[in-house]
RNA sequence: CGGGGUGUAGCGUAGUCCGGUUAGCGCGCCGCGUUUGGGACGCGGAGGUCGCAGGUUCGAAUCCUGCCACCCCGACCA
């Protein structure tokens, strides 16, 4: 039994804080709103940055860095996308600071203010149209197709680990094309990415789709999205597609001349994914004793911890667990022996439980007597006792069988929890109730504004796999083409 | 920025209403010994400007004023 963490199913809040904090993934910092990400936590992260990282390069994509600081004036040149994010920018207005007068530490020296103000980027897109301008004159410069890993600072109210933090690392493409269509397939191709990296690595069920206008990226002619399901029945955004248009060319004017000589504008996308999938790993699979990992992100897959008594006891052990470690280490997974004596065994049991860790091997003199040994599966809290001999072969079937079922079972919990509401009142109770309802709306934002006031649930998504069914909005009763996907999200 | 709450050792807390010697407890930490198949036990020990600044008082963790920080719920948002 783990110590001292809440119950998942009676502070989903203090559940969470409790699961970071615990498998020391990270913490609070003194500044305000910014997360420490701690070398366990930024391990997983490296995991699936590495993950995207491969896709992105498989699917013809480079990497490249821009600046942390925008002009003012970039910002204000698409209008959509300063509005979009005007409240929450943290802006630079000096470059210097000086001993304070009464000697007591150092102020702002205001000779040295900026003739130009800086934002620290909330989001890329500015400062990286305004190059593109410089690198783009022929059809034969397209397309482009950059990403970067970054950081950006959006200013907000109130922040939450992971999932929401005034500084937090994501990683953002911006992609330039001559064409509507070769923009709308990179936008389409990019969630596509972002839903088999969530589903087939992470282990997380996603619904891929559409924003509405008023949910849109600011900016974005078509915002795509993956949904997720949390398992306090809220949704959670986990990635973002954004076809652009032309709409950045235009503010950036950037223009190309095409093969017939005529001159157009570009057509863009920018997609990202951030810190925040941390957020959607731990809400997604853990469970009350702590953080439950799928075995293709996890740091290490397989821990192996010795029970002994005696010195020799452990001698004879460690031969075997080293044994074991290379036999696995040669297939490709990953393995810790932890033959500390500074603690005890039960106590590692339960620290490998809280980080996640998918397999434990335990082996003891009994062990070595029998020629056995104990592997615990993380997903279920199961034991077995299993050969040697076998253990070559039945692991990496396990490592596979358990990434199936945690991503099974989240798919099950997400399944039991989608439901349809056929009206405004029921639609009502069941949000309630938590998970995705599904309905019909009739596409106007005022009534999707109505919903969103009276119940504090959002449109999530227009899900791309929409049974085109005709209907009545459950709450204007005007006809609809289809249900759209309503939750409460984080 | 509104509403609520909390600040006492590394962490979690008692004490605050009703002021009174040395601020108590659990976890963790250090030492010794026994232990080791699910967060061991015994004995000994270290660790505190009671969030900060004023005020009231013979005396303040406790009462008063101001400030600060953090958490939760909203508004905003990946």
């Amino acid at each position: 039994m783990s110590k001292g963490l809440p119950k998942r199913s009676e502070d989903y809040s203090a559940w969470y804080n409790e699961i970071i904090k615990k498998a020391d993934l990270a913490e609070n910092s003194p500044v305000r709103g910014c997360m420490v990400i701690k070398p366990y936590g930024f391990t997983i992260w490296e995991k699936i940055r590495d993950e995207f990282d491969r896709q992105f390069k498989a699917t013809g994509h480079s990497n490249a860095y821009f600046p942390l600081f925008i002009p003012k004036s970039y910002l204000s040149k698409e209008a959509d996308h300063v509005e979009g994010f005007a409240k929450e920018c943290a802006v630079v207005t000096h470059y210097r600071l000086k001993n304070s007068e009464d000697g007591k530490g150092v102020v702002v020296d205001p000779d040295a203010k900026l003739e130009e103000e800086l934002i620290v980027r909330p989001t890329s897109e500015t400062v990286i149209w305004s190059t593109y301008k410089n690198w783009i004159q022929s059809y034969r410069d397209l397309p482009i197709l950059v990403n970067q890993w970054a950081n950006v600072v959006r200013w907000e109210m109130r922040t939450r680990l992971f999932l929401r933090t005034a500084e937090f690392l994501w990683q953002e493409g911006h992609t330039a094309h001559a064409t509507k269509e070769e923009a709308v397939f990179e936008t389409k191709q990019m969630l596509d990415v972002y839903a088999d990296v969530a589903e087939n690595f992470m282990a997380i069920p996603v619904i891929k789709g559409l924003k509405t206008e008023s949910e849109r990226f600011a900016g974005a002619e078509d915002t795509y999205c993956i949904e997720a399901l949390m398992q306090d029945g809220k949704a959670l955004q986990a990635g973002t597609s954004h076809f652009l248009g032309q709409n950045f060319a235009k503010a950036f004017d950037v223009k190309f001349q095409t093969k017939g000589g005529g001159l157009d504008l570009v057509w863009g996308t920018s997609w990202g994914v951030s810190t925040r999938l941390m957020g959607a790993l731990i809400m997604a699979h853990s469970d009350d004793n702590g953080l439950v990992l799928p075995p293709k992100l996890a740091p290490i897959q397989v821990v192996i911890v010795p029970i002994f008594r005696s010195d020799e006891d452990l001698a004879a052990i460690s031969e075997k667990a080293n044994q074991i470690k290379e036999t696995l280490e040669r297939q490709g997974i990953s393995v810790k022996y932890d033959d500390r004596d500074t603690f005890k065994p039960g106590w590692k049991f339960a620290e490998y439980e809280l980080k996640g860790i998918p397999v434990r091997l335990g082996i003891g003199p009994r062990d070595l007597a029998n020629g056995t040994v104990e592997v615990a599966r993380r997903d279920l809290l199961s034991k077995e006792l299993v050969s040697m001999d076998e253990l070559e072969k039945a692991i990496p079937k396990l490592l596979e069988n358990i990434q199936t079922n945690i991503y099974q079972k989240a798919l099950q919990f997400r399944e039991e929890n989608t439901r349809e509401a056929n009206s405004y009142d029921e639609l009502k109770e069941k949000l309630e109730e938590g998970g995705f309802i599904l309905a019909h709306w009739d596409g106007t934002a005022e009534t999707e504004q109505k919903i969103k006031e009276e119940t504090m649930a959002t449109i999530r998504c227009i899900p791309l796999n929409m049974k085109g069914e005709e209907g009545e909005c459950v709450y204007s009763g005007k006809p609809s083409k289809g249900k759209v996907v309503f939750a409460k999200a984080y």
